[in-house]
RNA sequence: GUGGCCAUAGCUCAAUGGUAGAGCUCCAGAUUGUGGUUCUGGUUGUUGCGGGUUCGAGUCCCGUUGGCCACCCCA
């Protein structure tokens, strides 16, 4: 039996590797101040058919369950944040800065950075609509980022805004309700041959030319001056450049919106996010109207990054290297000194001690290498010496005789 | 959802249509109280699965499942 397509199978050094990035993601978010918070796994169907108006609902593992009702695994975080809200918003001092590392289930086919099931960390800032929310959740996506060992170097925030755009098509003559249409030819029109994208703008009185130009020009509008401002007074201006060809494929953002590429581009997009100021509202049949903007950023593609990036899987290996098994391996010499050697062992344990042993008699060899293999820092070898013990340094190779009775403060320095 | 490439030992890969192999890993010994090196020996396969062609298929054909890649999508 295999594992389900797009499902992985987390043997312990896989499961290492993914705690690794789990860890420093809320390590770094509750640097920010942002606190932790979860739902369910499985919600009922109708919470995504809301949202998206059923375009989506393709890509979900849904089912019915065995009281006939219609459910789906969670494929993203926000109808979940947005009801949690909606429910207790009065209990909570705002702004809300919450954060999330749910995994999710997409029925999509599996490639290179995408997978069926994923880890992705949400960070959302609820209730403030200045721009310094833009520029404080923009800097924690960055430290995130820096955390893992990545540098300028390695990664970049491509910084836009919806608004923009609108302001585009509005000086254009666009109405409102064609704002949508617009910004899907304006996804595209990089990828896209010119004649196509003149062809879908006509109707517009938009050409292809202007709308690229507008893409490329790099100064940043009145909505993105603070946000930029206030990451250059954080230091943190190198990673981030203006890109207005980030437009982001669903309807409902509203403001600043970003995404951050590998500098290598071997990557998909690691993360992504934005504004969305009205979206609350429209979830919760208005009875919560606040601002709100966040972004998510999965395990798959950033592990691959961290892979490819030397600086960054060094730091890596060393984190696992520190997370190894075990502190001390006890190993008995003889067998007649078993007993004693498992009340040392339970001392250990008491003290805090990682401690392994082995459970059936194996040669001093054996254990010696079994020590190794489970990267013990230190053995001690439990045998004739008794009441003393030997503590021996694995990297260094030296022993000493410790009475076992205090082997316990020996070993706690 | 569409298209291209691929599937051989636990891993990385060999094998003109003619007896399925190597390296690494793993296990044991060299070494009965001392580990990462070294040496010696050993285990491991319905060649993804199901059909077909052939005297004979890992190899050719069809189907299927899975993987990789691109497109689509990307909450």
């Amino acid at each position: 039996m295999q594992t389900l397509p797009g499902f992985r199978d987390f043997y312990p050094d896989d499961c290492a590797r993914r705690n690794y990035i789990l860890t420093q993601w809320r390590e770094v978010a509750r640097r920010y101040g942002f606190v932790e918070y979860d739902g369910p796994v499985l919600e009922p169907m109708e919470l995504y058919e809301k949202k998206s108006g059923g375009e989506l609902v393709g890509q979900l593992f849904d089912f019915d369950d065995k009281g006939k009702r219609h459910v789906a695994m969670r494929p993203e975080m926000t109808p979940t944040l947005a009801r949690m809200v909606a429910a207790r918003e009065r209990d909570f001092k705002k702004p809300l800065k919450w954060f999330c590392v749910p995994q999710f289930f997409r029925y999509e086919k599996q490639q290179r950075g995408r997978l069926r099931e994923f880890y992705q960390l949400n960070c959302d800032i609820i209730g403030e609509p200045l721009p310094a929310a833009d520029a404080e959740l923009t800097a924690v996506l960055i430290d995130m980022l820096r955390g893992l060992g990545l540098t300028e170097n390695d990664f970049v925030v491509r910084l836009s805004s919806r608004t923009a755009w609108q302001q585009f098509f509005a000086q254009a003559g666009g109405k409102p309700e064609d704002e949508y249409e617009f910004f899907q030819v304006v996804d595209k029109a990089e990828r896209a041959p010119a004649e196509k994208t003149d062809e879908l703008l006509r109707k517009f009185g938009l050409t292809a030319q202007a709308v690229l130009d507008f893409m490329h020009s790099k100064t940043p509008t009145a909505e993105l001056v603070p946000v930029l401002e206030g990451l250059n007074a954080r230091g943190l201006g190198a990673f981030v450049e203006i890109d207005y060809a980030i437009v982001r494929g669903l309807a409902y953002y509203t403001g600043v919106v970003f995404e951050v590429f590998d500098r290598s581009k071997n990557e998909r997009a690691l993360a992504g996010g934005g504004r969305y100021d009205k979206l609350l509202s429209l979830m919760s049949d208005g009875k919560v109207d606040l601002p709100a903007l966040g972004f998510g950023m999965g395990d798959v593609v950033l592990a691959n990054l961290i892979n490819d990036t030397p600086a960054a899987a060094a730091q890596r290996d060393a984190w696992l290297k520190d997370e190894r098994a075990c502190d001390v391996y006890v190993i008995i010499a003889q067998e007649e000194r078993r007993s004693d050697a498992l009340a040392l062992v339970q001392q250990l344990r008491d003290a805090g001690q990682r401690v392994d042993f082995p459970l059936t008699a194996a040669k001093v060899g054996k254990q010696f290498q079994t020590a190794e293999l489970l990267g013990a820092t230190r053995a001690v070898l439990v045998g004739e010496e008794w009441p003393q013990v030997k503590v021996k340094t694995l990297a260094t190779r030296a022993e000493v005789l410790v009475p076992s009775a205090e082997l316990v403060s020996t070993l706690g320095r």
